[in-house]
DNA sequence: CTGTCTGCAAACCATTTGCAATCGT
DNA sequence: ACGATTGCAAATGGTTTGCAGACAG
């Protein structure tokens, strides 16, 4: 997980400009859990930084990724969601709610990952593992 | 992976209509390995089944991956792309050309990820893994 | 100052939807 | 015959794009 303070030290030595825009989204990303979308980051950035357009979070987050502070998840509805943890760890999906949590994975097991790694690739840059299945919440509603 | 005439006598078996549709596109994902789009599976199956339209292909995939016959994949370009392997395998991303590759993997480590699905929520229906990075035909041409 | 970054609003495009006509059973 | 299924064409909605103005360095 990136600290605000350091993450905007790399991106400036990387060339970047600091704008307000920029801090509030790494600001509403640092230590979120939530795998929010980007609907959700712009709501909350917003109200650290009223002026902030929907398409600025789309760039910045399209930055954050390629500069690896992020990484992007694919849903089943086909929205994406976006987690400051990059280190390799395990999602479950809810297929009813569409949340994201995070699935701790042992040491032996991220390693034993790593050795099936299709070497005729040149580089694996991410691992994605997801369960997927009906969270405990949506499974005590009714199934309408 | 299904066999066409005992999925058909499955889904007759549960009540469902067969079509020349359906049974053109059951055709086109047999034994099929290159994980493609629906607008790909609709180019092959009006090869078979010259009226078959790009919303009855989502209406029939829709129906399949319901009843198990194949498991739909998300790729980071948003497109979903349609696996009638639904065996535990993992698979390789092109983040380049978005293809997609099989990888398989180890009875050991199939069950030891199995140890990690999440006891509080429900039911897991499904597991992902996926490899992300350039595959080998994507690297060979220049970086543009 | 200068060129990057932003906001706006339109464009994009895979997927979904509504509905009348068709066709499997 | 009857209701499930289809084709059509429009709608949907998350994401992208083009561009003029704003602003960080």
């Amino acid at each position: 997980m990136f600290d605000v303070k350091s993450a905007i030290s790399m991106l400036k030595g990387k060339g970047y400009r600091i704008t307000p825009q920029r801090v509030a989204v790494l600001r509403v990303l640092h230590n979120n859990t939530e795998h929010p979308t980007a609907e959700e980051i712009h709501r909350k950035t917003m109200k650290l930084q009223s002026n902030v357009s929907i398409a600025t979070v789309y760039n910045v987050l399209e930055m954050l990724e390629k500069e690896g502070f992020i990484v992007v998840l694919q849903t089943p509805d086909g929205t994406r969601r976006y987690d400051p943890n990059t280190e390799l760890h395990a999602h479950f999906v809810c297929e009813r709610c569409n949340r994201i949590f995070d699935v701790e994975l042992s040491q032996n097991l991220s390693k034993g990952l790593l050795f099936f790694v299709p070497e005729d690739s040149s580089e694996v840059k991410q691992i994605n593992i997801s369960f997927f299945g009906i969270c405990k919440r949506c499974a005590q509603q009714q199934t309408s």
